[in-house]
DNA sequence: ATAATAAATGTATTTTTTACATTCTTTTAA
DNA sequence: TTAAAAGAATGTAAAAAATACATTTATTAT
């Protein structure tokens, strides 16, 4: 007998869905990326993203979240989705689609004995060591992205604490960006957004003088972001 | 007995992964969207965009590739991805992934019979019906990409045809954008880009004088690319 | 008291963006 | 053949934004 149109179009496999989390800090003037040990077969052990299998009752982003959650012992932290990885060859055990999500964290706020105790590990970004599957490239395009996201939204706030200086932000950018920045044009472009509310205190870890201490003015940005405005850093 | 730690972490659960493709296209000064009856149930026969489940076997992005040119004929088309859908609910009948895509044809050159055979229609962009699942949000989000994008890449050139003229090229930004360009600015900043050859042709279809036509230059382009330019228009 | 150190500040120049009005080429109709 | 019509093509001045660049300031440690 023929088959009907029912049947032609009716799904017929099935395939695992993963989600994994390219975890970016910003400590000591390096952007790091938080790897651990793969959990699972094939490849158990190598250095991997930080990832699992999404349940079935379960959204995606919740899954990272939760995965995130159990690593870092963090919640509420800044995530997007980078995108889906589907090569059909690109996990030599399963056919499993993996869907990347980049998270962005105060590297002073997670819980330092946990990371231990899973195994994690924060590595300098430029000395993360090869990684497991299609990582790699997760990673490369996790930067690419980061990198240009940060040129349009201030997503550099979410890496340092609530409290922070304006030399430690623009360490931050250039970190992000690969280059000097120059301070008093820096300070000038940023100042002149009015995002930033400045503190009576000043962090005087760095030098004699003390620099102050600025806090992000969410209210004002969503305020700017409504008038269109293209907010753009360095 | 206890699980052990491999137990803890082997996959368990299998999920449909299907893949849904915003196919723009340019026509008549207005930009469109390809839609089709969806040809499974649940929902079967509203409004959907145009996808299938992929194969165990199969590159998500080829699936993609696979489903487009099924509808219209078309292969080698522009097509990046938009993102994953993976809320547990957004499909009442199995649970099901969908990576979307977008995908920006030359509206003359796709295959008019077959589309049809398909019920495929094209609908300008503000007359899309409702469509199924959660494709109203891929749409919303498919449309905000491609204007971000078109602001830093010339894909705008993927959704005319080979030839064109400078006024047709400025009421497609026009369209993207949703606001009036000054015609002079607007051809001054293509112009100084360098990516335009100039053709001894016109185009009189809708003037007495005539427009001339240009192609897009790809050679140019690619240099100015590696330079680190910031392609931005308008 | 002073030496040391990073933080903070202002201005002139260049580049980019914006605003704006007229002339040109060709076809069609009188 | 001439005039009218219609979109295509062009230039310049003003405003805004980005860049380049050097000195002074606040504080601590010696």
């Amino acid at each position: 007998m023929a088959e009907t149109i029912v049947d032609l179009y009716k799904p017929s496999d099935k395939m695992y869905v993963a989600t994994d989390c390219l975890i970016f800090g910003f400590d000591d003037g390096q952007l790091k990326l938080l790897v651990f040990k793969r959990r699972v077969e094939p490849r158990r052990g190598e250095w991997s993203l930080i990832g699992s299998f999404v349940n079935l009752d379960e959204d995606v982003e919740e899954a990272a979240k939760r995965v995130l959650a159990e690593i870092t012992g963090l919640e509420n932290v800044f995530m997007e989705q980078l995108g889906a990885y589907g090569a059909a060859e690109r996990d030599p055990g399963y056919r499993t689609i993996s869907i990347v999500q980049y998270a962005l964290i105060r590297i002073n706020d997670y819980d330092k004995k946990l990371v231990e105790s899973h195994g994690a590990h924060w590595f300098d970004i430029n000395e993360v060591p090869e990684l497991v599957l299609d990582h790699d490239k997760m990673l490369a395009d996790g930067l690419r992205e980061l990198r240009r996201k940060a040129r349009y939204q201030p997503i550099g706030f979410e890496l340092l604490p609530e409290k922070f200086t304006i030399p430690q932000l623009q360490k931050l950018y250039e970190v992000i960006y690969q280059k000097e920045l120059d301070g008093r044009n820096f300070r000038k472009k940023l100042l002149s957004l009015n995002v930033l509310i400045k503190l009576d205190e000043k962090d005087k870890s760095t030098s004699r003088r003390g620099a102050f201490l600025y806090k992000f003015d969410h209210k004002n940005y969503q305020k700017l972001l409504k008038s269109g405005y293209n907010f753009e850093i360095a």
